[in-house]
RNA sequence: GCUGGUGUGGCGGAAUGGCAGACGCAUCAGACUCAAAAUCUGACGAGUUCACGCUCGUGCGGGUUCAAGUCCCGCCACCAGCACCA
C-alpha cells in the first residue's frame, strides 16, 4: 500500500529536483528543431497572480512539456511587462519607487508562477523597465524616427480641469475624473505619433499568411477597416474654399440633401465672422468637446447637431443647394472630418434628417419607402432619380460615377482606413524616454546610439506637473542637454514611451536576452523567429497584437528580423469569472487566489482544473467544487499504484482504448482541446478501476500523457514505481491508427430518423448485409412501406418507411 | 449605435450533419463504519406508464435534409471590445 498523496511534499520535491538539473533550459543547439511557444508576459501589478493567470499559461506549458518529449528544442519563456500607470499611481500614493513597486511586484509573481511548476527557463526573464532591454527599445523608436514613421503632432488629451493632469481613458469615468470627480475635458497638445497606417495595407495582407484563430484575423481586419470609395469636393456658395468629403456610397450622389462637418472643422473657424449663429455653434462645440470619441457614439441614439446658418454648399453633380450642419457624429479623426448625407440610403444620415426635416430623397430603388424606413441594401437595388446612372446596380454606378468625377475634376477614387496613427507620447514619468531633444535651430534630433540606453533620471515626485507635462520636465539637470546636430544648447524630450512599446518586441528579446551588440543576434534570430505559437487574451487582439506585428513588419523592411510576420499562430483564452458568473474584481469581492489552492490542494490539480473547466477559448465561471472533482481525479491516478500489475504490454482488453486515448489526448493537446484530453484520461483511469488492474505498460503511458498537464505528481508516481530517467525526459507515446478502432460496432437502427433499436455489427460488414440485419430487428415496427434505405458505415441506419 | 462572441440537464460542459447530455460536479440509494468523513458501487433531462415502452427536449419562429445542437433565413437574451468610420 503506497503512502497517501502528499502534493505540498511531492511539489516541493520536484520543482527543487527540476531547478537543480535546470530540466527547462533552452539549448544553444541550433541543429535540433525549434519550438518556439509564448505567453503573453504580464503585468506585474500589486494584487499578484490572480486565477486567470494560470489557464493560458498552463496551456502553452502543456505544449512545450509535449515538444520536449516529441525531440524538439523548446523556447518557452517569461517575463515582466512592468512599465505603466498602475505602478506609477501606487508609488504616487504610498511614497515607493515605482522602480521598487516592481522589483517587489515581480518577486512576489515570481514566485507564484514558480509554485505552479511552469517549465519556462528563468534564465532567459526579461524586464522592460530594465536598462539593458528598453536600450533597444529607445534603439528601435531612433530607427522609426530617421524612417520617418515618428512625428509630431497636435491631438487631444483627456484633462482633468480640477487635478491639472492628462488621464488616460481609463481614468476618465462617466466623463469625470477618476480620483477627483472633476470635469475632464479634451485638451489639445503636442505628441509623439507612429505612422502606423504607413502599414496598413500589409497588416492586412500578412494575415493571409498566418495561422490565427478566425475571430482575430476579422477582429484585426475590421479595426484596419480599409475601405475603398471617393473623395469628393462640395463646392461652397460664394467661396473660394471647397468643403471635401468621404464615401463609400458615391453612387448615391443625386441623393445629398445636406452636409455635416465635425465639431472641430477648420471651415467653421475660418468663416466665423459670416456666420448668424456662431454663439449656438459655440456652445456646441464646447459641449462636443467634453465628449470622448466614445461617449460621442454612446450618445449617438438622440443625434444632436446645429445648422450652420450663413453657409450653404452646392451639391456637384446636380447644382442644388444644400445646408450644412455640425455634428458631433463626424469626427475629424476620420476621413476628411466632413460628409455628405444621403437619407434615404445611409442609417445614421436618415435618423438625422428625420430629427431635423429635411428631404429625403431616394435614388436606389429597392421596393421600401425611403420617407417611412431607411434602405440599405446595396446589392439588389436600383439608380433611380440619379440622372446618368438611372437603371444601374450599385457597383456599376459607383465605377461610372467615379469616372464623371475624375472627369470633371472634382473628385478622385479613395481607399481609406479605419486605422489611426499611433499616439505614442505620454505625460508620465513611468516609462522609457523618448530619445529625442528638441533643439532651437535644428529642431527634434535623435541623441545618438552611442548615449543609449538613455535612463529615466531619478525624481522626487511623480506626480505629473500642472502645465501638463511629464514629471521629468522639472528635472532641470536632466532637461537641458547639448543638440547632437548643432552642439547647441537643446532641451530633452520629456514625455515617455506607452506601456505598449516594450511589448511590441519583448518576443525577440527572448531569443537571445543578454546581448549587448544588437536586439538579439542574427542567429538566434533567424533560429527562433518566429513564434511558433503565441496564445494570449482577446483584449489584446487590435491594439498590442497589431502594434507589435506593425514593429515587426518595420523591423523586417530595416532587415533586422527574419521573417515578416512575428507569430505563426495566434490563439486566445477566455476569461475565468467568479463563481457568480461575473468578472473577478476586488469590489465584487468574487477573486480567487491561486495561492490558496496551490496550498489546498496543491498545483498539479490547479492546472488540472483549469484546463478542465471548459472550452479554453470561452470564458469559463470557477466553481471550488470542480476544484475538488480534479483533486479526486489526481488521487485515483495515485492510487493506480497499488493495483499496478506486472508486463511491459497493454492488456487485450484496454489495448484499442489505450491507442484511442493516445490519440486523442495527442490530438486534443494542439487544437485547444485540453478539456476532453482530460475527460479522455478521466475515462480511461475509470477503465482500469472497473477491471482493479493497470498494467506497467498501461500506467507509463498514463503517466506520460498526463505529465504536461500534472508534471509533479506523475513525475513523483514515475519514480515511485521505478521507471527509468525522469517522465519530462521520456519519449511521446505512439499510437497505431489500425489499432484505434473496434472490430464490432454498435450502430443505432432508426426509423425516419428516429432511433428504434441499436444492433452489433463488424466493421467491414456490406452495407447490404447490415441493412438486413437491422430490418429485423425492427421488423415489428416495419409497417409501412419502405422508400429508402440509409447505411452511414459503422454509425447508423435509416429505414424510411410511408 | 457598431464589431466580435455565447445560449445544451440542478450546475460546469461533450458531441467530423448520423443513438444529444461524454467527462466532471451536485443530489439520491447501497456497501464499509459504533457513527461521521473519506472511499467504493449504482441511479440521475422532462412528462407519462406497474412495466416493455411512448411522447417531448439543445434561447425563440421558420426552412433545407432520410437525418439538424450542428447548415440557411428572421428574431430574442446575455457577455466582451469599441474609434457613430461615412
Amino acid at each position: 500500500m503506497a503512502e497517501v498523496y502528499n502534493h505540498r511534499e511531492v511539489e516541493e520535491k520536484w520543482q527543487k529536483v527540476w531547478d537543480d538539473e535546470k530540466a527547462f533550459k533552452t539549448s544553444d543547439d541550433y541543429s535540433k528543431p525549434k519550438y518556439y511557444a509564448l505567453v503573453e508576459f504580464p503585468y506585474p501589478s500589486g494584487q499578484g497572480l490572480h486565477v486567470g493567470h494560470p489557464r493560458p499559461y498552463t496551456a502553452l506549458d502543456i505544449v512545450a512539456r509535449k515538444r520536449r518529449m516529441q525531440g524538439y528544442n523548446v523556447l518557452y519563456p517569461m517575463g515582466w511587462d512592468a512599465f505603466g500607470l498602475p505602478t506609477e499611481n501606487y508609488a504616487i500614493k504610498n511614497h515607493i519607487h515605482p522602480k521598487i513597486v516592481t522589483e517587489n511586484n515581480v518577486v512576489r509573481f515570481k514566485n507564484q508562477l514558480h509554485s505552479l511548476g511552469y517549465s519556462f527557463d528563468w534564465d532567459r526573464e526579461i524586464n522592460t523597465t530594465d536598462p539593458n532591454y528598453y536600450k533597444w527599445t529607445q534603439w528601435i523608436f531612433l530607427k522609426l524616427f530617421k524612417a520617418g514613421l515618428a512625428y509630431k503632432s497636435e491631438m487631444p488629451i483627456n484633462w482633468c480641469t480640477s487635478c491639472k493632469v492628462g488621464l488616460a481613458n481609463e481614468e476618465v469615468v462617466n466623463g469625470v475624473c477618476e480620483r477627483c470627480g472633476s470635469e475632464v475635458v479634451r485638451k489639445v497638445k503636442s505628441q509623439w505619433m507612429l505612422k502606423i497606417t504607413e502599414y496598413a495595407d500589409k497588416l492586412i495582407q500578412g494575415l493571409d499568411t498566418v495561422d490565427y484563430v478566425e475571430k482575430v484575423k476579422v477582429s484585426q481586419k475590421n479595426w484596419i477597416g480599409k475601405s475603398t470609395g471617393a473623395e469628393v469636393d462640395f463646392s461652397i456658395k460664394d467661396k473660394e474654399d471647397k468643403l471635401r468629403i468621404y464615401t463609400t456610397r458615391c453612387d448615391t450622389l443625386f441623393g445629398v440633401t445636406y452636409m455635416v462637418v465635425s465639431p472641430e472643422h477648420p471651415i467653421i473657424d475660418k468663416y466665423q465672422a459670416e456666420l448668424k449663429n456662431w454663439d449656438e455653434i459655440t456652445a456646441y462645440r464646447e459641449q462636443a468637446a467634453r465628449k470622448s470619441d466614445f461617449e460621442r457614439a454612446e450618445l449617438a441614439k438622440d443625434k444632436t447637431g446645429v445648422k450652420i446658418d450663413g453657409m450653404t454648399a452646392i451639391n456637384p453633380v446636380n447644382g442644388k443647394e444644400i445646408p450644412i450642419f455640425i455634428s458631433d457624429y463626424v469626427l475629424m479623426s476620420y476621413g476628411t472630418g466632413a460628409i455628405m448625407a444621403v437619407p434615404a440610403h445611409d442609417e445614421r444620415d436618415w435618423d438625422f434628417a428625420k430629427k431635423f426635416n429635411l428631404p429625403i430623397i431616394e435614388v436606389v430603388a429597392g421596393g421600401k419607402n425611403v420617407q417611412e424606413e431607411v434602405y440599405t441594401d446595396v446589392a439588389t437595388g436600383t439608380l433611380v432619380n440619379s440622372g446618368f446612372l438611372d437603371g444601374m446596380n450599385v457597383a456599376d454606378a459607383k465605377k461610372k460615377m467615379i469616372e464623371f468625377l475624375e472627369e470633371k475634376g472634382i473628385g478622385t477614387a479613395k481607399t481609406n482606413f479605419k486605422l489611426r496613427d499611433w499616439v505614442f507620447s505620454r505625460q508620465r514619468y513611468w516609462g522609457e524616454p523618448i530619445p529625442i531633444v528638441h533643439c532651437e535651430k535644428c529642431g527634434y534630433v535623435p541623441i545618438d546610439e552611442s548615449e543609449l540606453p538613455l535612463e529615466l533620471p531619478e525624481v522626487e515626485s511623480y506626480m505629473p506637473t500642472d502645465n501638463g507635462e511629464s514629471p521629468i520636465a522639472l528635472m532641470t539637470d536632466w532637461v537641458n542637454a547639448t543638440c547632437p546636430c548643432c552642439g547647441g544648447p537643446a532641451k530633452r524630450e520629456t514625455d515617455t514611451m506607452p506601456q505598449w512599446a516594450g511589448s511590441s518586441w519583448y518576443f525577440l528579446r527572448y531569443t537571445d536576452p543578454t546581448n549587448t551588440e544588437a536586439l538579439a543576434s542574427k542567429e538566434a534570430l533567424e533560429y527562433w523567429m518566429p513564434v511558433d505559437w503565441y496564445n494570449g487574451g482577446m483584449e489584446h487582439t487590435t491594439l498590442h497584437l497589431l502594434y507589435s506585428r506593425f514593429w515587426h513588419k518595420f523591423l523586417y523592411d530595416q532587415k533586422v528580423v527574419p521573417c515578416p510576420e512575428p507569430y505563426a499562430k495566434r490563439t486566445s483564452h477566455g476569461m475565468i469569472l467568479g463563481s457568480n458568473g461575473e468578472k473577478m474584481s476586488k469590489s465584487r469581492g468574487n477573486v480567487v487566489n491561486p495561492d490558496d489552492i496551490v496550498r489546498d490542494y496543491g498545483a498539479d490539480t490547479l492546472r488540472t482544473y483549469e484546463m478542465f473547466i471548459g472550452a479554453f477559448d470561452l470564458s469559463a465561471s470557477w466553481s471550488e467544487d470542480g476544484v475538488k472533482g480534479c483533486r479526486r481525479f489526481l488521487e485515483r491516478v495515485w492510487k493506480l499504484q497499488d493495483i499496478m500489475t506486472d508486463g511491459d504490454d497493454y492488456s487485450k482488453d484496454l489495448e484499442i482504448k489505450m491507442h484511442q486515448t493516445i490519440k486523442k489526448v495527442s490530438y486534443d493537446f494542439e487544437n485547444l482541446k485540453y478539456n476532453t484530453a482530460i475527460a479522455a484520461m478521466m475515462a480511461l483511469i475509470n477503465e482500469f478501476y472497473k477491471k482493479n488492474a493497470v498494467t506497467k505498460g498501461e500506467f507509463k503511458t498514463l503517466l506520460t500523457l498526463l505529465n504536461p498537464v500534472a508534471p509533479h505528481i506523475t513525475e513523483e508516481l514515475w519514480q515511485a514505481v521505478g521507471f527509468e530517467g525522469r517522465v519530462y525526459q521520456t519519449t511521446w507515446p505512439e499510437y497505431d491508427e489500425a489499432k484505434t478502432v473496434e472490430s464490432v460496432v454498435e450502430i443505432a437502427v432508426q426509423i425516419n430518423g428516429k432511433t428504434k433499436a441499436t444492433l452489433n455489427i463488424g466493421k467491414d460488414d456490406p452495407k447490404d448485409e447490415v441493412i438486413a440485419k437491422a430490418k429485423e430487428v425492427i421488423a415489428d415496427k416495419l409497417t409501412g412501406t419502405i422508400v429508402k434505405e440509409i447505411y452511414v458505415p459503422g454509425r447508423i441506419v435509416n429505414i424510411v418507411q410511408k
